[in-house]
DNA sequence: TGTACATCAGTGAACGCGCGTTCACTGATGTAC
DNA sequence: TGTACATCAGTGAACGCGCGTTCACTGATGTAC
């Protein structure tokens, strides 16, 4: 099977596109690589042809849900005035649909009590993607009224206390309990940055 | 070796300390029984004269951490004036101690997205622990000036944002960012209950 | 244009290991006589 | 008081299983002639 440049390379995107979904959903101990290979329709021998160790996958998957969530992030900010723009991040962030799919939703709510146990690479991973995160919501705060102070660190506070919130509302029983949580900090977080 | 009758109970409890220690630190998955018995100082073959299977071992102890962190949570909102008490609760909380000591610290900074994953019994202990800890907080905010329009709605929403920005600091790769994010939280938390 | 060959992405068997769980057994001690 | 016995918390070997990783091999296809 010799196949041309590009072949390869989109393989290991494949392998990556559907692993960064299972390994948020199962989390990275909750699924082998024999699994992650089948599902992008490979046996779990060719494995090693694409990454170091499964601890390599993992931190690449980190990195690619980072992406993910950023283009999104930067897409649903555009999305009207800046207030509207805004508006609407939290208001996806926050919701039943993004609570209800892991898979496809934020890492820093689905794995930041994972990474906080992993070595030098899944933290380093997280971290610039966190990183980015914080910059790409600072730099949307200076655009709306009133002015933050110091937008960076209002960033951080916001993204903390949506991460915090969604993965609480994850990992409650009721659902009653969940849509509590979110809604208390839908309202927070619009009241402090002047949406309310 | 017979035993008088509360026996038995001291060793499950000695069991379900070590193991919520243990469980913190390396997660319910990065570890296993045989592990967790040994360091209780017993064989691996007696779990299961204490505990039904190893997922009702982790709802026993995630019911242990809440206790253990809503005593030193009501602890410490008692030391000096509400005011002082509640300012001291967040020093502590988004500290530097804090954040390098899952294993005796906040079971919802270590463990919501594990959480998130499990069945019945673990959301269940989490969803009490959790519902504790807001209805204490809310209590208390009710004491200090300002006194907030919806105490168990902002009870809710800092609780997200301090276990949001403990978990995306012990995720970080870099001390600087780690402690950029913690303080951010504290300032902003603190701002948030007029403790500015 | 047609053929022989080299490439290498992907296959599948095998490795040692630790997992959660089961179970026949042990032996120190409280209780009955 | 002294002895025989029942109890049962804890032991340790064993179970089937899936884990991450290795490696000899396959075979379709691009390239060289």
């Amino acid at each position: 099977m010799r196949y041309d440049a590009s072949h390869k390379e989109e393989t290991r995107k494949r392998i990556l596109a559907s692993a960064s979904q299972t390994i948020r959903l199962k989390g990275p101990d909750g699924v082998g690589v024999a699994k992650l290979m089948s599902e992008a329709g490979l046996t779990h021998g060719g494995f090693y042809a694409h990454f170091k160790s499964k601890e390599d996958l993992v931190a690449q998957t980190i990195t690619e849900m980072f992406e993910g969530i950023h283009a999104h992030l930067t897409k649903t900010l555009a999305s009207g005035t800046p207030s509207q723009g805004l508006r609407l991040y939290i208001d996806l962030y926050l919701g039943r649909e993004h609570r209800d799919h892991p898979e496809t939703g934020c890492p820093m709510a689905a794995l930041s009590g994972d990474v906080a146990r992993m070595d030098a690479p899944g933290k380093q991973a997280f971290g610039r993607g966190l990183a980015q995160m914080h910059q790409t919501i600072a730099a949307h705060l200076e655009q709306i009224e009133p002015r933050p102070a110091d937008a960076p660190s209002l960033a951080k506070s916001l993204t903390s206390e949506m991460a915090g919130a969604l993965a609480m509302a994850r990992a409650s029983f009721d659902d009653e309990q969940a849509e509590s949580i979110l809604a208390s900090s839908r309202r927070a977080v619009k009241d402090r940055v002047g949406l309310s």
